[in-house]
DNA sequence: GGATGTGAAGTATTTCACAGCC
DNA sequence: GGCTGTGAAATACTTCACATCC
């Protein structure tokens, strides 16, 4: 009976819905501030973003008062402080568990370390992969988690091994001390309240899409 | 000014977040399913999947009356009756574009055929891939693509490819006549009306995360 | 008795529209 | 003049609660 608590606003006053959008802002203005742009109005990110004006301003008004009127916004001004904000002014450590052919692709990938996130660990449940070198760490054994994670001080961990360990592999890493997961296999594993979890699932983006694309 | 065309209810009466919500719905059927369990209640399905009951009866209630009163729904029927509103009774094939790492993991991932979906060709762009055997595809040139797309009758695309390249690709695919694309790409394509794009942001997903484990 | 299906009530979220300020 | 910040209005979504039916 208990109802979806990732979709409900939790402690703070914010609604969720703001929350997530506020990242797709920070990619925006770290765009806008590389092409040398310093101001910008909510009406200008708004059809960057395919968002009412309205929205933007509505939301950035949760935090504070970021613009200036008859003017808009300061890129380097209102990217400060949505980083904050988020979070992500400082980098995050990350852990990445399972390192099949997507944990690799996950090693491999250059976006995560721009934008507030280091990957510094990467584990596996075998022994077959344990030691090999993949996108320059060393990959560590299960065992040496708990041990790794209060160390490197990991807070976030990316988890991408097979289904059936995934729930286990999870309550480990809460057990760890580890407070956010985001989970490539194809189920929402439980956690206790404040944990937050967030699933990628391709083939449930999949068959959402085939419902508009079945008649016509 | 353009408002986001993807989060509103577009043709049909039936709001995206009911629609989104059904793949799970199918996903838990599948379950029950091959545990042999044959009729389950609102009550029971809302405690597998953290929603209210009360929601899923409504969510339903968009498509039909698949249930009986005082019995609950025909585990069957009801997973019958969703893939059907979803379009997912009958396959769809499925181009998946760049085959660097994550478009590797993603020809091998044994998830999407079982699930109403057929990788039915691979492309890339560069010619050191092209010819090479992935997940028991040949990997072919972005030259074939509308040929091959309409020869298999290939409606959606999974995009692998740097972002750089993503817009441009996601062009071609439209110009095919793909019509639903799945982008693994930080940024959100822009495609015309009655195109469907769902975009798969891992840093997004975790930049969100952060905000709730920040301060305690 | 027990669970569905659904109007009505209750929340949440978005958009409007305009006062206020640069 | 132009654009923000924001109450109020409008819309969307969820939950309630109960008549209805198996």
């Amino acid at each position: 009976m208990a109802p979806n608590s990732a979709s409900r606003q939790s402690r703070s006053e914010v609604p969720e819905v703001v929350i997530n959008r506020l990242p797709q802002y920070v990619r925006i203005l770290n765009r806008l501030l590389d092409d040398g742009t310093q101001v910008v109005s909510s009406q200008q990110l708004g059809e960057k973003l395919q968002v009412t004006p309205a929205q933007i301003r509505k939301d950035l008004s949760y935090f504070g008062r970021f613009g200036k009127q008859g003017r808009g916004y300061s890129v380097r001004d209102l990217l400060d402080r949505l980083r904050q904000i988020l979070g992500i002014n400082s980098p995050w450590n990350v852990a990445v568990v399972g390192v099949g052919r997507l944990g690799r692709a996950i090693l491999s990938y250059p976006g995560f370390n721009p934008d507030g996130f280091r990957l510094v660990a990467a584990f596996d449940l075998s022994s077959k992969v344990v030691g090999e070198t993949v996108g320059g760490l060393v990959v560590q054994n299960m065992d040496e988690l708990d041990q790794v994670v209060g160390r490197e001080k990991i807070s976030i961990a990316i988890v991408a091994v097979p289904v059936e360990y995934t729930q286990n592999v999870v309550d480990q890493l809460v057990a760890c001390g580890v407070r956010a997961i985001l989970n490539y296999a194809p189920i929402t594993p439980q956690v206790r309240e404040g944990i937050r979890i967030r699933n990628i699932d391709p083939v449930l983006s999949l068959q959402s899409m085939t419902y508009y694309i079945n008649d016509e």
